[in-house]
DNA sequence: TTGTACGCGTTATCAC
DNA sequence: GTGATAACGCGTACAA
C-alpha cells in the first residue's frame, strides 16, 4: 500500500555511503558535535540536504533513552483559559526544540489517565497536567516513573513533582468578599455540577465561606451541563429558583456571566439595578464591554510561561521551587453596584 | 542526573525472564495477538502489570517503521474556530489509539515549516495542516515524503494529498451578497493585514466582488494587528476613515464584530440604525446576544470530524475523496437592516 | 504454542 | 579526525 519503496529509504547509512565516510562521521556531522573536520562536515551536511536525509527521532530517542517530547493534558480548549495558558508555554518549548503531544480530557480523570499511558509510552521528557486532582492509577504510575511532571492552574502542598498555579479557594474568597462588602446578601452560583471541575469547586467553597462570614443567606447553587459557555450561562440563569431570588449571581467564568447577563436582561431585569453579576478570569470579552463584568483576573499566560520555564529548568537539572503560587487581581466592574 | 538507574529498567526482556518465557511470547501476549495460550498470556499480563512494564512506543515505531503519532498544525487556539475543529477530530483519533503532536503557527508559514520538520522526524502516521498555503520548502518536503497529509479549513483543486474545508471566496461572496441585497452600498472591512491570513483574504475578495457586482463603492479595508479579537475589533472600528463613512462594516470574525459593535455604540452610533455590522463564523457568542450578529456559520466541528475520518481511512488504505467541500449557512441577524 | 536470529536507525564507547 | 562495534526495546520471519 503506502509502504515506502526500498529505493526511497534514505537513512544515515545511505548518506555515509554516498559521502564515502562511516556512519558515525555522518552522525557527528549532523548533530554538530566535535570530532569532524570542517571540510567533511560541510560536505556531509550538503549531501544530506540533497539526498533529503532527516534524522529519525524515534531511533535517537531509543539510543539515548530520552526524548524531546513533552506531553500536555488540558481539560478543554473551548474556553479561553487554557488556550491562554498554552500560548504562554509554546514559545519556550519551541525554542528548546521540544514537541508537544497534546490532548484534552473534558474534565474526565479516566481520559486523562489513558492519555497519560499512551503518552508515557513515548518516554516523554516531561508531562504537564492540569490541576492537582488525578486518577489514583495515574498518581501511582507517576510515582514509580522518574518522568518530571508539571501541574498547572491549581496548586497544592504536595504536588506530584512541581506545580505552578493559583489558589482557587482564595480566589473565590477574594472575589466574594469584594461582592459581599458591596452589601449583597443573597448569592447564587451558576457553574458545572459538583465534582466535574475541582478548581471551580474550590472557588465555590471560597464564595460560600465569604458569605457565611458575613451571615448572609446560603449560596444557591445552580448546575448546568452541555452547550457552549455563553449558552450555559444563559440556561443557568434561567434555572435559578426565583421563589428565593438572589441579589447577586456568580458565574463559573466571564463568558457564562455574559450569557447570564443577556438572559437577565431578556427577563426584564436590569444589571446591576435589580441584580448583581460576577464572572471569573478576566477574559478578553470583558475588555470591550461598555459595562465591564465584575471579575477576578487570573494570570493565565503567566502560568504557561513560568510553568514552561520551570519544567525546562527541571529537565536541565536545575532545581526549581516545587510550588509556585501566582496572584490574581480583582477587577471591579459595572455589573455590581457601587457602595 | 535524571538518568534512570539500571535497576529501574523494566523492559520486555525483564518481564520475559521473570515469567520464564521468551521475549517474543511476552510481545505477543502484550499485543493481544494469536500464538499464546490463554494461561501464559494471563500470567504474563499480570506479571507485566505488577512489574510496571509499559511498551516503548519509540522502539515499536522503529521496528515496524510506522508510528501512531499524528501531527496537527493550527494557526492559533485563541479563537473558537480552531478549538472547534480540534474537538471535532479528537474523539476519532483517540479511539483509534493515535496521539497528536500539536502546535500553533501564529499564521507564520516559516514556523509551520519548522514545526513540520521537527514533527516529521518522528515519522508520524499523518500530518494535518491548516489551509492550503504553505512554505515552498514544506511543499517540496512533503512531495518527496509518502506521509499522508490532510489540509483543513480551506480547499483547493490541488491539495498536497487530501483536504476538507470550505470555499472562502464563496463564503465572502454569499455573506456580502446578502448584505448588498439589503441595500448597503458603502462597505468597510476590518481584519488582519493582507497576506497574514490567506483564508480571510479570500473572503475579502468575495466581499469586494459582491459589492462590485452591484456597482457599490470600493470596500474600505482597515487592518488591525495585536490584541485579542474583541479589542482588535474595537480598535479596528476606531480606525475607520470617517471622512468616507461606511454604511456597513464586515469583520474578520464574530468576536471582532462584537468588539466593533461595542466601539460603535460607544461612539454614539446605533446598530443597525446608523450602521450595519456583519461578522463571520457563527461563534458561540452570537447564540446569546439579544441582537444577533449577521454572520455566516462555518461547519467547524464537522470539518474536524470528517477530516479526521478521512485521514484515518487514508491511513488504513481506504481511498477517500481528495477534496471535500462543506457548506456554510447564512445567519441573518439584527445588526443589519431588514428590507 | 513457543523460541531464535535479525533488523529498525541512531548514538556511546573505545580503538586507531 | 575517523571508524568499528555494541547497545537502545521491540517486531518480523521462520524454525522447532
Amino acid at each position: 500500500m503506502s509502504r515506502r519503496r526500498a529505493t526511497d529509504k534514505v537513512d544515515i547509512r545511505a548518506v555515509a555511503e554516498a559521502a564515502g565516510v562511516s556512519l558515525m562521521t555522518v552522525s557527528r556531522a549532523m548533530r554538530g558535535v566535535d570530532g569532524v573536520s570542517d571540510r567533511t562536515r560541510q560536505r556531509i551536511t550538503r549531501l544530506a540536504q540533497d539526498m533529503g536525509y532527516f534524522p529519525n527521532s524515534a531511533a535517537r530517542a531509543l539510543a539515548v533513552t530520552n526524548s524531546t517530547l513533552i506531553g500536555v493534558s488540558l481539560p478543554t480548549l473551548l474556553n479561553d483559559v487554557f488556550a491562554d495558558v498554552l500560548s504562554g508555554m509554546r514559545r519556550t518549548f519551541e525554542r528548546a526544540g521540544y514537541s508537544s503531544v497534546m490532548d484534552t480530557s473534558d474534565y474526565d480523570l479516566t481520559r486523562e489517565l489513558h492519555w497519560a499511558e499512551r503518552t508515557l509510552a513515548w518516554r516523554p521528557a516531561g508531562l504537564i497536567l492540569t490541576g492537582v486532582d488525578h486518577a489514583p492509577a495515574l498518581r501511582a504510575r507517576l510515582a514509580r516513573d522518574r518522568t518530571p511532571v508539571l501541574e498547572i492552574w491549581d496548586i497544592t502542598d504536595a504536588p506530584l513533582d512541581i506545580c505552578v498555579g493559583i489558589d482557587h479557594l482564595e480566589a473565590g474568597l477574594t472575589l466574594a468578599r469584594h461582592v459581599a462588602n458591596l452589601g449583597y446578601r443573597a448569592p447564587a452560583y451558576v457553574g458545572a455540577p459538583p465534582g466535574v471541575d475541582p478548581r471551580a469547586d474550590k472557588r465555590f467553597d471560597g464564595i460560600v465561606r465569604a458569605f457565611a462570614d458575613v451571615g448572609a443567606r446560603a449560596v444557591q447553587r445552580v448546575s448546568v451541563t452541555g452547550g457552549n459557555s455563553f449558552a450555559a450561562g444563559a440556561a443557568g440563569f434561567d434555572s435559578i429558583d426565583l421563589s428565593d431570588p438572589p441579589d447577586v449571581v456568580f458565574f463559573l467564568t466571564d463568558n457564562m456571566a455574559f450569557g447570564g447577563m443577556m438572559a437577565a436582561q431578556k427577563a426584564g431585569l436590569s444589571v446591576p439595578g435589580d441584580l448583581g453579576i460576577a464572572g471569573f478570569n478576566g477574559l478578553d470579552l470583558t475588555t470591550v464591554m461598555p459595562q465591564p463584568i465584575t471579575t477576578l483576573r487570573t494570570p493565565r499566560r503567566q502560568i504557561g510561561e513560568i510553568g514552561a520555564q520551570h519544567l525546562l529548568a527541571r529537565l536541565n537539572g536545575v532545581s526549581v521551587p516545587r510550588v509556585t503560587r501566582l496572584e490574581c487581581s480583582l477587577q471591579p466592574g459595572a455589573t455590581t453596584r457601587v457602595v
